[in-house]
DNA sequence: CTATAAAAATAAGTAAGCTTAACTATTCAA
DNA sequence: TTGAATAGTTAAGCTTACTTATTTTTATAG
């Protein structure tokens, strides 16, 4: 009965899901609040540093947001120091949209708030468990990158 | 080389992370932009399904806010019908604030929409590897509870 | 060269989400 | 029973985040 099988798969990603965002999230919200940041600015910047060097319009697209407030959005941003706008050389209309130094380190300090569980997570497990954990991650990470649609 | 062994740990479980946060905010901006909610919202009503019916001020702790916002935030759900306020009749200067029938129906619509994407990833797998895989979660699952400071 | 399209910025207006401060109602302890 | 503490609401004011409509600059097709 593979059906069994595939639904469990289904439960016990779900379950994990809801763990991981429980643990992750309850690091992230002081951290990001002492930051003086909001969630959508977080959110914004990890957009790009996922989409890499972009246009306004891309972010905006992104975030399913008029151009007109990804253009507010990311001024904000500009004036916070953690984003550069500047010119795009091959057409002027257009700018790109950088992380910075700033915006890079605020970034990784996200990321190590919300991993900062993991390890104790670590620590809970034997050599053997981590392994195997690892394993199945990597495939996971693979899998999923994959799968269609998928962004680089 | 213990060491090394803890340090892919972390990085293969950071990577899983950001691979599966893209994956689930990929569907979950529209779902919750469509069902006119913001992201806000949509966290204060997982955070009041995980801890239970609660006072109002215990939203506030959990949020990282005000009483006084958390009172705003809760009232404007309250509007939508998402969630009842009652008097608690042991103490009343305290509300009781739960999820009504439409706001479960509104959170699990968002955990369906993250989770659009397990069923492709389920597919690209085979039995064995979906064994594997349901293993390594129930143990990350439990080992997650189980660490301090664990909520329930 | 001109008309049109495109990218972004700006203006004006709205609602959300936050703060502090003041206020109401209730509980509880001296 | 009075007085302090607690739970929540309300008011006023601010910023963020959005919208639509308009404007500016640049690119491009005819």
């Amino acid at each position: 009965m593979p059906e069994r099988h595939a639904d469990d798969f289904l439960e016990s990603l779900g379950e994990w899901e809801q763990t991981f965002m429980n643990r992750s999230m309850e690091r992230l919200i002081p951290y990001v609040k002492e930051q003086g940041l909001s969630m959508s600015q977080v959110g914004a910047l990890f957009h790009l540093r996922r989409i890499g060097t972009c246009a306004i319009s891309d972010i905006g697209d992104e975030l399913g947001v008029t151009n007109a407030a990804a253009s507010q959005l990311l001024d904000r941003l500009v004036q916070q120091g953690l984003i550069t706008r500047t010119e795009d050389p091959s057409d002027r209309r257009a700018k790109r949209i950088e992380l910075s130094e700033k915006g890079e380190l605020v970034i990784r300090g996200t990321i190590k708030a919300r991993q900062s569980w993991f390890t104790a997570l670590s620590a809970a497990m034997n050599p053997k468990e981590r392994e195997r954990t690892i394993a199945v991650m990597r495939m996971l990470i693979d899998k999923t990158r994959k799968l269609e649609g998928s962004k680089p």
